[in-house]
DNA sequence: GGCAGACGATAACATTTGTTATTATTTTTT
DNA sequence: AAAAAATAATAACAAATGTTATCGTCTGCC
């Protein structure tokens, strides 16, 4: 499983098998909740196989906000770094495979990792993109339609577009499931 | 200009010294470009006094994404660091007193910021913070309605409204002109 | 094999939002 | 002080989007 981050990372083999030991394998099966709304995260996840939406509930209606696929890893951050109860819920849409680790373990390796200059940068560079996609992502809202939203989905994440049911896409491009529904017939129109 | 960060910055009074030397004032009207598109940043500025707007160009109407004012820094944060010519353009509001500092400065003093573990802390929380920002910025596009997003930012951003022309924060909230001012309007009547 | 629930398409209607044009007011420039 | 430019409100109409309801299909489960 973690063998693609293996070459990437400048760790000696011994450090490399004392973090791994830290992650635990589990198999859920699809709408599991890995976190519930007002919890504190204790978690974080890495996903082998399937995937996981986090959303939330806005008077009665659950908003999706995030995809999640093989090889990313999922926490509500604001819950998991500053013990905030969680804003959100964490589900699997697909039964999965993942690795997860605590915030105590989590928390160690990162201050040992942060003293090595190369390892550093690169939490760096992963915090700026997180940032850069937020920031494009909000973008696209001043910026689309959600005619054109949902093009630049199907272009940029086309496996959410293949693998997650449509009612959850519409609440993450903001528009009703009826709309993205009509969005899709007169694209096939077009066609 | 800068003892608002003194106190807060674990560093010695040479290093302090050292770096705001870096450091360069000017003075600039009202509607001046600091930054064009295509361009690629050279300049990160801090604000003394005046507030700043960052906006690009989108089928001839200009759409503004970001507002800055006193003791925040701007960049077009992508171009700055990684070179790119830049999507959007930086213009002051507001004349405005700035102080700007060279990329290659800047990067030479975080190079040796890294290195002491608080100030590395810190840069990592402020990283987040912007993270957690624009996460949540794009959440009230998904759950909130215009004239409801308009209403937060009256509550948390005050100073937009008040110092800025109507016309921009259109945009920022991702509504027409007109609807702004319909929205206004209505809130008016309700009182 | 049948049943329940999840999912998605569609229609009809209501509401929201955009567009264009006009006007008034304020601010800046000359 | 006058002229020009920027800003904001409003009306009338067009287009986009939401809401509610209905129906058909598919899937997983017993």
């Amino acid at each position: 499983m973690f063998n693609q981050f293996r070459n990437k990372l400048p760790l000696t083999d011994e450090k490399w098998i004392e973090y791994t030991n830290h992650f635990n394998r589990i198999e859920v099966p699809a709408k599991t909740i890995l976190l519930e709304e007002g919890e504190i995260s204790k978690k974080l996840f890495i996903i082998e196989k399937g995937c996981i939406r986090v959303w939330f509930n806005n008077n009665g209606k659950d908003l999706t906000t995030q995809f999640f696929f093989e090889n990313q890893s999922v926490a509500s951050i604001e819950s998991f770094m500053k013990k905030f109860p969680s804003p959100v819920v964490i589900e699997t849409i697909e039964s999965s495979v993942l690795w997860w680790i605590s915030r105590d373990d989590l928390n160690k390796i990162l201050e040992e990792i942060k003293e090595i200059p190369e390892m550093r940068d690169r939490l760096f560079d992963m915090l700026f993109e997180r940032t850069f996609d937020y920031m494009k992502h909000f973008v696209s809202f001043i910026k689309d339609s959600p005619t054109q939203r949902y093009l630049n989905l199907i272009k940029e994440r086309p496996q959410i577009v293949q693998r997650v049911p449509q009612h959850y896409i519409a609440s993450y491009l903001g528009v009703s499931t009826v709309h993205l529904s009509r969005i899709k017939s007169k694209l096939v129109q077009k066609k």
